[in-house]
DNA sequence: ATTATCTATAGATCTATAGATAATGC
DNA sequence: ATTATCTATAGATCTATAGATAATGC
């Protein structure tokens, strides 16, 4: 509603600027992604976030309750793409774990490293560890026991001690994770051939 | 100087506490560390670190000239002996090239997980991409290029393709850095055994 | 006299609220 | 009448400087 509406209830913004598009959080949220992942998120200002958006600081109260709102809504929506797919992979039962899990990591790593501004950088910024975030790091955790459960189920996944099949998950997220790092100091580099080779190097950490 | 003596010249502390054995600079930095990583940069403030580290805001800044410099100071310690270890290690003509890998993997992952307080983590800090750190980057692309060179110096290094080449370098450097998430996100496991294992599951990379 | 610290503070923010205003809707 | 926005601002910071002070050194 109102998406693609010239007219619009309420008094005009005082900065006319082209219509985006989106609705006013949305126009928020993707500001704030923008300054967030390139400032970081202490240093990006509300005023910033907003006149971004279009509109003036105090406006933006009108649509969320603060800086904390948007990093929260921000995360969850980068990792919960990544949750959906384990979760199909899980359930299905006819294809190999190994290639479920080539899978995943794929999808994982062109997650990441997708959108205009890397938007997995969020995930390193030292606020995210806040009780706030519990629900991000709730699916961040169940995201990493689909890697754990995929692991377990390879050929050689199911040899494996436990503290060695722990060892090995973390391992393989961390070079999941780590991927953000190397995106971030070569981010010309193509994701999809880069998401393949890293597929490829988790399942020989795996030992496949 | 300094170091041990009771009385010390100039005006008393107004919080009188034990001695630290430390020299106000380095009592600065300690605190700095503790802060930035647990914090973030821009979320600690000039008197945060200053009270932290037993002395007034104001007295700060006969010893730095603000935040900036003591972060500039603490990224730099804590990349320099990864590289000095580096050189030496790219120095050595007789170990062969394999091994020499495992040992600078080894050393640095214990480097980035040593410490009391994850020093690894200031590499994650959005602000550490400005230009005013450039000293860092530097050391630290010094480091990976020093990765490379070990690696295209293994068995499988040298049949590789320039690209390819490139790529299970950041590859590698990846896991290597990855290593300070999963070190966040599990902080009681023993360095020594991760270490070894991150080594291992470097060279399965590469491919050797 | 020298020094390391202190107290005090100006100036520059930044957040979040209060209340006004300029549209559309009926 | 309803709504989305605006302007204005109180209150709470935070940084960096100015100038005072309380030690030791000679």
């Amino acid at each position: 509603m109102g998406t693609s509406s010239g007219r619009r209830v309420g008094r005009p913004r005082a900065a006319q600027r082209p219509d985006s598009g989106l609705e006013p959080r949305a126009e928020l949220l993707t500001a704030a992604a923008e300054l967030f992942t390139t400032r970081g998120y202490a240093a990006t200002t509300t005023r910033a976030v907003a006149e971004r958006a279009g509109m003036r600081q105090a406006s933006m109260y009108h649509y969320v309750s603060g800086k904390e709102d948007l990093l929260a809504e921000l995360l969850e929506s980068t990792v919960t793409p990544s949750l959906a797919c384990a979760r199909e992979l899980l359930a299905d039962d006819v294809t190999p774990a190994e290639e479920r899990l080539r899978v995943l990591c794929r999808a994982d790593v062109e997650l990441l490293c997708a959108g205009p501004h890397n938007l997995g950088v969020l995930y390193l910024l030292p606020e995210v560890r806040a009780e706030r975030f519990a629900g991000f790091h709730a699916v961040r955790a169940e995201l990493k026991d689909a890697y754990r459960q995929l692991i377990a189920a390879t050929a050689v996944g199911g040899g494996l001690a436990k503290g060695e099949l722990e060892l090995r998950t973390d391992l393989v997220f961390g070079l999941i994770e780590g991927v953000i790092l190397v995106h971030r100091s070569e981010p010309e580099r193509p994701a999809r051939e880069f998401a393949r080779a890293t597929a490829e190097a988790a399942l020989r950490i795996v030992g496949v």
